[in-house]
DNA sequence: ATTACATTTGACTAGTTTTGTCAAAATACA
DNA sequence: TGTATTTTGACAAAACTAGTCAAATGTAAT
């Protein structure tokens, strides 16, 4: 199952770049890049597009993994997740309206 | 659409309560509340177990409607919500094993 | 084994958000 | 109007988040 950190993670790998480099490029603490590729830490939205900018990631796909991640993380613990969700996707679709 | 003010709204005024005596008997402030029924503010787990039981409430059901409304309002603004939702189940499924 | 470089870790600070308290303002209604 | 209830908003304390930095660790070549 993939994550934010690992889609990071491979982009930079296969660009061959160094998280220095990275960090440079975005203005962001290479010590951070690296927690968040290894999902230890939670970017921001500003971030993520950042990232999806300079790796050439679709946008959608990239906010979807990390958004996704979060709610995930979220639920962790409840037992009651997938009921969760049922019911916070009609609270959505109902808002939608 | 129900919500985890209306609910806890609603079995108050069934037993006919002023917030000020529910307030006494949960020892949580009125003010707070009357904010948690108009939906103004989030409370916490402990909170919602001891409305649950104050009221005699299925813990499930209220846990269900207070997570899933934290859950959509932190995907009120993405119009990637329902996306979001699917790609977050499979992870939960997913972590489960 | 030593060197050189990349990555990870953890301590620290600053800033933001959350939580609770309280009293005044607004509302309801007898 | 007067009394009781609910709502609002200002404030402070506590908890959490984000970023900085340097030291520690890991990796690969020689």
């Amino acid at each position: 199952m993939s994550n934010f950190g690992d889609l990071i993670r491979i982009a930079r790998e296969e660009k061959g770049l160094f998280l220095r480099q990275v960090a440079a490029e975005l203005d962001i603490d290479q010590a951070i890049i690296s927690k968040f590729e290894r999902n230890e830490r939670k970017a921001t939205k500003e971030q993520v597009l950042k990232f999806a900018k300079f790796y050439n990631l679709d946008n959608e796909t990239l906010l979807v993994e990390w958004l996704s991640d979060k709610v995930a993380y979220d639920l962790k613990d409840e037992n009651l997740a997938e009921k969760v969700l049922k019911v916070a996707e009609q609270k959505i679709k109902y808002k939608k309206k």
